[in-house]
DNA sequence: GAAGTGTATTATTTGATATAATACACTTGA
DNA sequence: TCAAGTGTATTATATCAAATAATACACTTC
């Protein structure tokens, strides 16, 4: 586990997963929550792969599928950027959102549990002391 | 998408996961959902990897890790057998349904959604017409 | 003892992941 | 103008997980 600040940016990097699709999730998270402003720039390519210690081309995978999930735009010689579309950005959330819960209803009935107990579940889970 | 029956059990394997997951998968919902009796013979490693086409050792991955799940029991000679503790299945259950439901607030969370958004938009996507 | 079990070993192939080194095209600003 | 910083492309290489292949061994049943 490691730990990295890139400007504002925190950033954490392990062996469990594929090195951009950690980049990939944590960046999309940063820009669903608004943690990066539309709009904004984010870190060039090299300067992440420097800071995170690993090689440029790592980081332009994570940073290609961002922008077919329609989450950034590219500017040559300029750098890479947050869409400036509120829409865009709620759109790929709804997208996402719908891709998670399917699957988690689908992992779940397949464990025989039927609808209303995936319900009661969560809501279990949720409010349950200790909270998550 | 190739789907085989072998006995009574019904098995579908494609190329979007490795194989040796898909058959634990499924044979864990069969075995979850009581499709396959306590106590009960399941194929052989042999069998199976005969009629999936695909080789005995990817079978045997899969069947190995069913044993670490506590669901499964070897003889040796004799074939491999669902456990017959009602119990092991019923804490392997909670064990996953425990994983797949912090996977899922842990998405939806990263997303910018709030603990009651998560309940209400699951809520809504069963509740909703169509289903799922 | 033959047939059917699980198990183990060794070798090989394939594809995804990651690194490395380099070059090119574009934009900005001193 | 040109240096520095951008994204992009190419080629080569290394590593690992996944899967296959071929065999052999140990055990159980009939």
């Amino acid at each position: 586990m490691d730990e990295r600040r890139i400007g504002s940016l925190r950033f954490t990097i392990d062996f469990s997963q594929p090195l951009y699709e950690q980049i990939l999730s944590q960046m999309r998270s940063l820009i669903a929550k608004g943690e990066i402003d539309v709009g904004e720039k984010i870190p060039s390519v090299r300067e992440m792969a420097h800071e995170l210690k690993i090689n440029p081309n790592t980081v332009m995978h994570a940073y290609q599928e961002l922008e077919r999930d329609g989450l950034t735009e590219k500017r040559r010689g300029q750098g890479t950027f947050v869409t400036n579309s509120v829409t865009q950005i709620r759109h790929f959330k709804e997208r996402l959102a719908l891709d998670y819960t399917r699957e988690f209803l689908l992992n779940m009935r397949n464990l025989g549990f039927r609808p209303d107990e995936i319900e009661a579940y969560l809501e279990k889970l949720t409010h349950g002391k200790g909270g998550l």
